[in-house]
DNA sequence: GTAGAATGTGAAGTTAACTTCATGTCAAGA
DNA sequence: TCTTGACATGAAGTTAACTTCACATTCTAC
């Protein structure tokens, strides 16, 4: 099997050395194997980093990611204890798609109008109760609304 | 007009006053009325804070809202400046919805498989050229797949 | 064998976005 | 008058996620 040093894998994963150590050190990354005290890692590593990055892109904190690589199912079903917390997840994650694109429409709005300042054009409104927020039109600039999220399967 | 004080504002807005007064040092906002020492605010303020944090919510950081704000156009049409700030944000907009979409398919994934590890299961694919993500379907779950996000007008 | 690159460790430093603290002023109510 | 509560300021503290530093080893090439 195909292994390199801490240096190759962060040109590969495009991270620093410090970063690597740093993950190994809180845990998010199990010890590396070693050969005489360097670490040494195959090519499985990348799609562990791979994950890690990804769910920080998706704005998972580093203790969040613990949690979720920890807490994977390997009895089947998946625990309830990890259905909870992914299903949790995922409506966080549909919530930030909503204000992502709620903000969306305020900048897309702004290149089409000419009001003074943002707060005027882009009629933000909030909802107290729910805490939503939404955009109404302004400025003679035909509606923008209904926004879809289709995901087919 | 009615005013109101730095507590009744925190109150109202749903944020500490130590926050609202750090935001009118770093100039987020403009320095507010004063009688007599105290800060006084109108009702205008209300939308000012809830723009600040719905783009926090979208992922903006304090100094790309100062932008932002500041460069707002003033004259019409918009000024070629704040076109190609909206434009840039509007596109990471878009590819922060993309990674979200990715690690939400990813944990629905992992809902209905029997995968020893996250990275066995939901095989991430990382296009190494772009940087992009991609989310293969694993153990005979159906395929995931064609995401598509409509906004219609 | 020796210089230079790569790696190791523990501790301290960094940045963002606030919060907490110590201390002080001032107006209103008992 | 005294006390309480809201508000003010500048400085220092906090948390997350790393990075930098100082210094020791080790591997590689010439």
């Amino acid at each position: 099997m195909q292994m390199f040093g801490i240096g190759e894998l962060a040109r590969k994963a495009g991270m620093a050395t410090s970063t690597i150590r740093y993950y190994e050190r809180i845990g998010l990354l199990p010890p590396s194997k070693r050969v005489n005290t360097k670490r040494r890692y195959d090519t499985s590593i990348l799609q562990k980093l791979s994950v890690i990055r990804m769910a920080q892109h998706a704005g998972f904190t580093i203790a969040e990611i613990q949690t979720l690589l920890h807490d994977f199912p390997v009895d089947t079903p998946p625990s309830e204890r990890w259905q909870s917390l992914a299903g949790k997840k995922i409506s966080e994650l549909n919530e930030l798609i909503n204000r992502v694109q709620t903000m969306k429409l305020l900048l897309e709005q702004t290149l089409q109008c000419h009001c003074p300042t943002i707060e005027d054009c882009a009629k933000v409104e909030e909802n107290m109760d729910t805490g939503e927020l939404g955009v109404k039109p302004c400025c003679g600039v035909e509606t923008i609304s209904n926004v879809q999220i289709v995901t087919e399967h």
